[in-house]
DNA sequence: CTGTTAGCGCATTCAC
DNA sequence: GTGAATGCGCTAACAG
């Protein structure tokens, strides 16, 4: 390295002051060179360049924050980022806000409302200058904090409708549309539905999205098929066990998402019902693992990559927009029916056995 | 709430001097209160607080860290968020960060150089404290940066012998030797091994530790057996059919990680190959998902969490050092083995067919 | 086009 | 114990 050699070897601390000495000019033609402004003559900005290079400068972003007042960081709120849909959505949001000279502020609350409140502040004390709140079943109040402070949001599925606000609308009535006429071309017409805590407004959605395409289609709606889980694959398994312990049976069962349809694959599975001759099973999200499951789930696509740039988007008009109008907008979300080998034609006649 | 009556109706911008102001104190009172310096009176502390509350104030940690030269931010390099093991290990990293009043900056790098870079670039200009680099298989040419300008690291596996440099010792060796002494005392004496990239410093790590456990208990080593993959669940797919293609056989495949052991679990099953019965199964990691494949996976155990405490706080301890020691040390993580169902005894004699 | 200057919001000397 | 003053590293007016 020639650095070492060229670095004024005192172990100074290197800010915007050595570059401009090194290079000659005065501290503002180095502002200006690093931020691009187009007045600063070729030969400088050069030689600015040529000594970054040489201490190897980077620019401190929080005193840049401080005095510019934007801190070009936007949170990212999730659930859980252990919950296998989000770790894509979080890259996604990663990808999209580095490419555009963001940073990201990820933090997950688990669907705890201490925890959404720390996460919050530290959202507040970094400053950020808009938040994506990705947490399918958000706790309005906490997220006034927010809103009060005109930092723009983004949020999924409902629609805070006060200013600042941008919202995601996610397509569950096409998405679930897609799952049930699938189903029902392949003759089906006893679907059984196992959803999301109904405590969360997502889950809820979902819900109301599947009742409304069994009656497009005129399919008959039994409560005792409804059954509520909590999106776990435990819950898929437990969801299984309750459709089982009932006497008439469903030929396929639709979950509010992936990681419950693989729960019940497992327990249909082990009680030796077979997916998908016996039994149809479609999830939600088109998670990674899904492909790889025993027999491969046929799911209903949501892509978190899609939804992350989105969000990213909705964040950026808002930040970015001119006094006037405020950027905020709605974007719609599609989704798209992944088949897979989960489910196949019904038997005409539904007498298999449901041994437990 | 009161505070829509109490705040002051002009919209002015919300600074310390706004709740010295309120306080009717002045601002370093504020600035001590806040950073709980024992020395102001608790009276003005109250009134100071009650000024806080009723306004709703957050300091701004970007001027903070300007003022002090302390950004409490710790980076962590991940190589790609989507494995399954590594949301895990963000969580609890993110999790004990916040609660020692720590920000975490995630970033990952897909193994990809250039973004490695740019990652580095982020750190640097937000003049993190500290960054784990849990990217098993490093560049180290690019951590020089880090080092470079004495910022705490933590990695894993091998040691950078610089100072700053602080190292998670990974016990690898200890989980072979568990996994494989379970297959012998299983009567397994054919073990495969299935590896990550050897470009991967890690992967070699791990294949090494494997032939020791093989050589500690005097089992044949057979090249043809020990195959390459990279980790993911295809790899693990090929790898199987790789073993499947040759003549003899072994009982048991051990594996790099779970994904990989996932794959092979998946290809036994379509190429009828009962596991455990005709062959057992081993992974690494303990991912959530190997809990719920069938057969549920015997793996060895590294804890994303444990990890993840282990990076804080080896920074912490760098970050926090008195001058004179740099809080440098080795931290030893362990590994256990966690028995399912993918492993059986092996057959006497080995004379299933592997059919494709 | 370039340089000088004045803060951004706060922690931290110092006097009192 | 408390307050006034200084400056962290940088951008944005403003002069030239």
């Amino acid at each position: 390295m020639t650095r070492l050699r060229t670095r004024t070897n005192t172990c100074t601390k290197l800010d915007i002051r050595t570059v401009a000495e090194r290079a000659d000019v005065s501290i503002a033609t180095v502002s200006r060179t690093i931020n691009s402004i187009p007045t600063v003559s070729p030969l400088l900005a050069e030689r600015v360049w040529k000594a970054i290079r040489e201490l190897d400068y980077y620019p401190n972003s929080q005193a840049r924050s401080l005095v510019s007042g934007r801190s070009r960081i936007f949170g990212l709120i999730v659930p859980e980022i252990t919950n296998p849909f989000f770790p894509e959505l979080v890259q996604g949001f990663e990808d999209i806000a580095v490419e555009n000279g963001y940073e990201m502020l990820v933090s997950s609350t688990n669907n705890d409302p201490g925890r959404m409140s720390v996460c919050i502040r530290r959202m507040l004390e970094r400053r950020v200058e808009g938040v994506a709140v990705m947490t399918f079943g958000v706790e309005e109040p906490l997220l006034q904090q927010l809103s009060e402070r005109k930092i723009p949001l983004v949020l999924t599925e409902f629609l805070l409708d006060t200013p600042h606000v941008s919202t995601l609308l996610l397509d569950y009535k096409m998405g679930f549309r897609l799952g049930v006429e699938h189903l029902v071309k392949l003759g089906h017409r006893h679907i059984a539905f196992i959803s999301g805590p109904l405590a969360l407004h997502s889950a809820r959605t979902r819900r109301e999205a599947f009742l409304a395409s069994l009656k497009e289609f005129q399919l008959p709606i039994r409560e005792s098929w409804m059954v509520e889980g909590d999106h776990t694959l435990e819950a898929g398994v437990r969801g299984f066990q309750a459709l089982a312990d009932q006497g008439e049976i469903p030929t396929a069962i639709l979950c509010s998402n992936d990681m419950t349809a693989i729960g019940v694959l497992k327990a249909a599975y082990h009680a030796h019902v077979r997916v998908p001759d016996d039994l149809s099973v479609i999830g939600l999200d088109d998670i990674r693992f899904s492909e790889y499951t025993l027999p491969p789930l046929t799911t209903i696509r949501l892509s978190g990559v899609e939804i992350a740039q989105a969000a990213f988007h909705a964040l950026q008009a808002q930040a970015e927009s001119e006094k006037g109008k405020d950027g905020v907008r709605k974007y719609p979300i599609s989704t798209s029916l992944v088949v897979r080998e989960s489910t196949a034609p019904a038997r005409t006649i539904n007498i298999f056995p449901f041994p437990r």
